[in-house]
DNA sequence: TCGCACCCTTACCTATACGTCATCCAACGA
DNA sequence: TCGTTGGATGACGTATAGGTAAGGGTGCGA
């Protein structure tokens, strides 16, 4: 309920500082300087602190994911930038269009790969669990 | 069905020089060596000439999967070292299965986070072309 | 007024994953 | 015998994604 800056750094409920924000979404402050640094995102400021609203820590949020997902900053980027263009353009929707589906095509051939990996690692956890049952049994008659 | 090696690098049709099997890969001979000296591969030499068999490749296509899902070279030798467990240690087994439990959590994870990009960006794609179809009916028009 | 908690910027440090020479050796065909 | 192709180090260079101080400012409660 602090409208000003308090003991946790607070500015008021709708916003937040770097720390703030950093201890929301588990990064460190340093993380979040550097996105703005890349240009992945621009909080406003106040003088010259940094303020981020909701919209700011959604957009973190997008960042992260794209981070678990493999996507080095610089293709982020590219991708919230797919958010932020000018629709009336005709050539540059052709090229964003064709960029959504470059990505898809590499994001279906993940989730390719993943569920592969899924399947043999199922296979492998259920292999050892067994003979993990083999052994206890063997050591009781054996004990 | 060279038997010696020939202007190919060929050795013969079940082995495989580094050059060979960057190509079949995609990759760079500096890329399969450097996997060697982090420990990901071992081939067997012919003096002091990698020759790789069948077996090595499949091990190189699973590193390859493994980049491919967003993981460290270290994470994919952890991971690939999974298969080469001694299945009679018994606490060994419990360490093995812990490990992969939780890749596999950590996978799953990253499932989801793929399926809600895929899901966003096929919405883009169809505001995307719809708002083309608009441009296009409207120049169409105007011309 | 002191110290604490935060904020800012600048700058150097680090690990990962290769790329890029440089240098040297061996085999093969013209 | 020479040139080309390919293989093997070894060393240095590079981009990415931050970590880690260093140095300095501000507001606030004790």
């Amino acid at each position: 309920m602090a409208v000003k800056r308090g003991a946790s750094g607070a500015i008021t409920d709708t916003f937040f500082t770097v720390t703030e924000l950093a201890r929301d979404l588990s990064v460190t402050a340093r993380t979040i300087r550097f996105y703005e640094d890349k240009g992945l995102i621009t909080p406003r400021r106040a003088g010259n602190i940094r303020v981020y609203t909701k919209r700011d820590r959604a957009r973190m949020a997008l960042i992260l994911r794209g981070k678990r997902l493999g996507f080095s900053l610089r293709e982020i980027k590219e991708y919230l930038d797919l958010y932020d263009v000018d629709p009336t353009q005709i050539e540059q929707i052709r090229l964003l269009l064709k960029q959504v589906r470059m990505r898809l095509e590499m994001l279906e051939d993940q989730r390719l790969a993943l569920e592969e990996t899924i399947v043999e690692l199922k296979e492998i956890e259920a292999q050892t669990e067994e003979a993990l049952k083999q052994e206890v049994a063997s050591k009781r008659i054996a004990g």
